[in-house]
Order: structure tokens, then sequence, then C-alpha cells
DNA sequence: CCCTGATTCGC
DNA sequence: GCGAATCAGG
């Protein structure tokens, strides 16, 4: 299999979508969690959490040296290039999600951050099971955000009509005619709407237990 | 064991 | 440029 436009593409979008490589390799066919990694770092996509990838800085001049052995170990930057999702807007939460006015700018809560623990695949913050906070900030608008999209998006959003007010969420497939953005406003401190960052934020279970229906961004597989 | 992403290096 | 092999943490 070779690297085509569409293919790059996808594994493009999904891998800033939070894929892992396997699901990539997965959805693309015939190739390898490792040929997709390999492409994403050709591509300069990395940048995610990894599970192995430390870096501590730390003075001690002398003696770090524990496996001179092996190559060493690349002077990583610690600066993340990816800058997560505003950290207010604790919860995705689909029931309440009050969107902002009108004001352009984000975040105009004064409410207590959560603590976050980790940066989840698709760089939002993820929570521990433990540290749900029931009191969030209580956003009380009257206006919750219209269930369905505006009846009429006359034009399609198109990559270049992004922004970070409006939903980033692909309908379709890239690469087919129609294929487009959500473009509906966003939840404030995320990159998609309340009802997509209600899909894109489940709780992923375990690879031998996901179930194809649910979820899946992309527009869902392609039946091959 | 399984998973993950990162890196290396022969092709 | 590609990706298997390897590494290393969870």
């Amino acid at each position: 299999m070779s690297w085509t436009d569409e293919r790059i593409e996808k594994l493009t979008k999904m891998w800033e979508g939070g894929a892992t490589a396997s699901q990539i390799a997965d959805e693309l066919g015939g190739v390898s969690r490792n040929a997709v990694i390999g492409k994403a770092h050709r591509l300069g996509l990395k940048a995610r959490p990894s599970p192995v990838k430390p870096n501590d800085k730390d003075s001690a001049p002398a003696a770090p040296a524990a496996k001179p052995a092996k190559a060493e170990a690349a002077p990583r930057a610690a600066a993340p290039p990816r800058p997560a999702p505003a950290p207010a807007a604790p919860r995705p939460a689909a029931t309440a999600a009050p969107a902002a006015p009108t004001t352009s700018t984000a975040a105009p809560s004064g409410a207590p951050q959560p603590r976050i623990v980790s940066v989840g695949p698709g760089g939002f913050l993820r929570q521990g099971p433990g540290d749900q906070q029931a009191p969030i900030p209580p956003a009380p608008p009257r206006r919750l955000v219209p269930a369905k999209p505006s009846p009429d998006i006359a034009e399609k959003t198109s990559l270049l009509d992004l922004n970070d007010r409006i939903c980033r969420w692909p309908m379709g497939h890239p690469g087919e005619p129609d294929f487009h953005f959500c473009g509906e406003a966003v939840n404030p401190g995320f990159p998609y709407c309340v009802e997509h960052c209600g899909r894109a934020y489940q709780a992923q279970l375990p690879r031998g237990h996901r179930r194809p229906p649910p979820p899946l961004p992309f527009g869902g597989p392609r039946v091959r």
C-alpha cells in the first residue's frame, strides 16, 4: 500500500482526532501500526501524550547515565506544541451547556477549574474517575444550545472556514465531494459543539470491548 | 501478557 | 520515504 493523498489525509485527521495508531492502521487497512506512526512522524504530526516519554530536566550534572550502552536520548523539548483546549469548561456533558452569549472571547467564567489529571489522546483534558466533581460551574443559562443544528448551513463548512468558535466535527469522509465540518457554535472551551463534544469525549472502552456503532468521528468507517 | 507511541536503521 | 524491529512505560 502506498500513501496516497486520501490515506494521508485520513491518517492526519484521525491522528489529530486522537485515534490510536492501531485504530488508524486498522481503518486504513494494509498498513501496520508502526507504519502509521512512522508516517505520522514523517509528516510532522507527532506530539501526543506517549506512554513513554517522561522528560525530566534536572540539574544533576553527574551520573545521570544509567544506560550509556544504548543510544543517547534525544533532547526533546518539553514544550507542548499542542495547545490543549481551554483549560476551563470542565464538563463536556451534553446535558447542559450554556453557550456563552456572544462574546467571542472564551472562558468568561471565574469558576474554579477542575483538577486536570492528564491529557487525553485528542488533547482534551481528562479527569480520573475519582476526580469527578459534581459542582461545576454553574452556568445557568436559560438558553440551551439547540440540539439541532441550524436548519440551514447553506454553505458547507470547509477546512478553510474553521476557526476557534465553530465545531470541527467532520461530516462525511475526507476527500469526498460533500465532506465538510459541522460548523455549529462550539461548546466554549472545546473544539466541538455541545452535541459533538458528547460524542467526542465518551470514555473509550478497552479494545476488546469496542463496539462499532457508537461514536467514530470520521463519518464512520467506510465499508470495504 | 496486553496495550501505547518513539526511535532506529536497513532497505 | 518506508516500516519492521526494537525500545520503554502503563
